[in-house]
Parts: structure tokens; C-alpha cells; sequence
DNA sequence: TATTACATAGTAACCATTATTGTTTAGTAG
DNA sequence: CTACTAAACAATAATGGTTACTATGTAATA
């Protein structure tokens, strides 16, 4: 409750009522939701937002570095509460995205040292997806051919 | 020259003019250069060409696995030439693509397995994607501060 | 209180991509 | 060579997530 209000204020931005409700919308989550996806939890909360409040929000926060920004490619892009860098998997069926604990944080690290080396850029950040299919589509799949 | 119309063959796809230009416009570049880009150096061998048969071609060319389709968060999709899984580096600045060396291919499809095993899903590709500056934009900021 | 800067809501515009349609061309069989 | 069938092409319109714009509101500062 206060953690969110104060992580806000903590990175120089203001905590207004919306921007605590999106947070606190995001955080808990696990399926990395599009702005849509938080846009139609928040209404009912919060009837009177916009769907632009919802977007400007979420750059601010990504901005602020307390939340991940996530293309996969499909349109629309996903948000993720956890700012760390991590892998995700995409299922190409149900566009489910999951995050994955391999390769480590180091790991990636370690890569985007390699990397910075081996082209002469500087690197700011790094992104390793992979796509494919979920065990439940596929046994959908499976069930009817 | 005949390569390039061979390779679409043996694709089971038909060799037509177009497709055999921007194959093998695509093919020497190692810009990633988008639908447009392309688009812009075949009309002038092939005034008559329109958008749609550049997107509809590239298309085929990727579904045939002979060139690859990059989405690096843009807006605009990119093509590169080569099929095999490498990683890219891309500019924040100038926005240019280029192609990583590391790590090897086959580290990549070690990742892929290990994304595999630890997720459950059945993983058919994978990317990786460094953002960064180029050595050129790191210069032009330093030169106008 | 006046000032200034940032937030929000609502609407309209943007723009890469995709869908649609009618036409043309290539490949194949008779 | 001609007819048939399927694929490819060109032109235009439509889609849809995102951004821009504008006016209004709210919070921090002097």
C-alpha cells in the first residue's frame, strides 16, 4: 500500500491516485498484461479513467525504472512488474508470456558484456525471448486434431 | 544470380521477377533495412512494384525460412538475409541493426533447450536483442554536447 | 494568493501493416 | 498451341495499437 505511494515518490514522481492503482494492478500479476488488459481491471476501480492515463502512466513508471516495458511482437506490448532482467517465453498459440529463471541475471550480464565487446556499442540493456508453445495449447492441440 | 532463383525453387515457391529482386537486394545488405528501405531500392529497377508485393515476398521469403523477419521495437519490421539464429545489437540513437557474432549459435540453442526444460513449453525460436549506441552516435553526442 | 509545472481526460490523428478485390502471369495437361 | 488452375501482383481501403493535441484539473513553490 504505502510501499507503492512511496516507491513512486521515491523516484521523483508524483503518486496520484491513478498511478498507485496501476501500479498495485501490475505488481501482483504474472501474465505480463497489455495497457488494455490493465486498463479494463483499473475501470472498475476507477470508472473515470482514460485509456491515455493508462499509457502515459506506464511510461512513466518504465521510465522511473520500476516496471519493464516487454515487445514481444505482438502488437501490443506487455508490462511487467519486475524490473529486473529476465528471460520470457512466448506462447505463439495463446500469446501467454511467462518469465523464466534461466538463464540467470549474471548470465545475461555476462552476455551483454560479451556483446558490448564484440561490437563496439555501448549496451544499456538486453532482451532474450523464445517462442513457442505452452503445455496447455498443447494438449489442446493433442485433444483435437 | 541464378543461386538466388534456385534457393526460391527449391523452396517450392515460384521464382518470379519480383521476388528474385528483392531476394537479391536483401541478400549483400547488412543494415537490416526495413520493408520500406527495400522498397525504395527495387522501384528503381522495378518502377511498377508496389508496397503490398514487397510485404506479400517478404513474407514468403521468411515462411520459406530463407530470410529472417526482426523485430527490434521500432515500429518497422527488418529483414536480414541470413536465416541462421545470431543476435543484434541496435542503436537507440540511429536506430541501425547489426549482427553479433556472440554468442555462437550454438550457445543460443543451449538456451533454448535449458528455456525448454524450465518452462515446460515446447520452444521452436528464440532472440536476443541488445540495445545500446553505436560507436558513431557515442562520437556525435561527444562532439555536440 | 499567484505562479508554475506536472497530470488527467477526451478526441483526433498517425502510420506500419493487413485485408480485399480484380487482374495478370506462370505452370501443366491435353 | 490452347485451356485450365493456382499463384502472384497492384491498387485501394481498412485495421488497430499508439501518440499528439488541447483543455481542464491538481499539486508544489514563493
Amino acid at each position: 500500500m504505502q510501499d507503492v505511494s512511496l516507491a513512486i515518490k521515491n523516484k521523483g514522481l508524483r503518486a496520484t491516485p491513478q498511478r498507485i492503482a496501476i501500479y498495485e494492478a501490475l505488481l501482483p500479476r504474472k501474465d505480463h498484461p497489455s495497457v488494455e488488459m490493465l486498463y479494463n481491471e483499473i475501470r472498475s476501480r476507477f470508472p473515470s479513467i482514460s485509456l491515455n492515463t493508462v499509457y502515459a502512466t506506464l511510461e512513466s513508471l518504465w521510465h522511473a525504472e520500476l516496471i519493464q516495458r516487454l515487445d514481444v511482437g505482438d502488437g501490443r506490448i506487455r508490462y511487467d512488474g519486475n524490473p529486473r532482467m529476465h528471460a520470457h517465453v512466448v506462447c505463439t498459440s495463446c500469446l501467454r508470456v511467462d518469465d523464466l529463471p534461466q538463464p540467470s541475471e549474471n548470465t545475461m550480464l555476462n552476455l551483454m558484456r560479451t556483446a558490448a565487446d564484440v561490437s563496439q556499442y555501448r549496451i544499456d540493456a538486453g532482451k532474450l525471448l523464445f517462442y513457442g508453445q505452452c503445455k496447455a495449447c498443447s494438449a489442446d492441440e493433442n485433444a483435437t486434431p
